[in-house]
DNA sequence: ATTATATTTAACTATATGGTTAAATATAAA
DNA sequence: TTTATATTTAACCATATAGTTAAATATAAT
């Protein structure tokens, strides 16, 4: 019998932190508005109702994760959108999310 | 400037759910174990260190989130991938990791 | 040198998460 | 009917998360 949870990957902790981050939706909402490009943590803020401060964190979430990166020219930080940093879990979803199809498809080569 | 934040609808608390339900490696391992058919509960507590209780609660935030289905049979309860409930996880991702890919498939586009 | 702007850090609160052990519930077997 | 099995629920603990306001830091403008 094989047994889990033995060393969390690098890769299994980089899954975590980009899942995690995709969590929540005001920081899909972020992903979102960066598709028009680098911003300021300001102009981010400025779509929502919560605080900066609040906006600041949720950055900080996405930047750990890897999906955004950080500019600091002088006082201003400007944010950007790092999609590739989203392959893993997408290519992670992918395999589970395909898994009957993949079985329908073994069948029907089965079958030719 | 249009803010949000103002309802969570639907479809984003289940996007919530899903990617929160997939942020951990012990669930993510639950789907993999899954992709072996229908399990009881205590097949697959017996794959990890954790406590049977601890993978039950696990279990529940895959059903919560939709990505497992449970049949009881009398004492018994299996438990089985629902893929389908991934699709929407999968497609907010996709639209995001292509971003870019996509624009440079315009500019391809524009230069025929 | 003073003031204003951009952002982070600190301190705090409330709630959620992931785990535990003990007890309860439901069903099956002896 | 007694006992064993399968699983959940309850109560609890420690840590993480999401938000707040106030203070600190860094830089730019007057």
């Amino acid at each position: 019998m094989v047994k889990y949870k033995n060393e969390p990957s690098a890769a299994e902790a980089t899954l975590n932190r980009v899942f995690a981050a995709l969590a929540d939706a005001n920081r899909r909402q972020l992903v979102h508005l960066l598709t028009e490009g680098e911003q300021r943590v300001s102009d981010l803020a400025a779509h929502f109702s919560m605080s900066l401060v609040a906006v600041s964190k949720h950055l900080k979430v996405l930047e750990a994760a890897g999906i955004v990166r950080r500019r600091v020219d002088g006082r201003t930080h400007y944010l950007s959108l790092n999609p590739e940093q989203l392959t893993g879990a997408l290519d992670w979803i992918a395999v589970y999310r395909n898994f009957w199809q993949q079985r329908l498809d073994q069948l029907d080569n089965l079958e030719e």
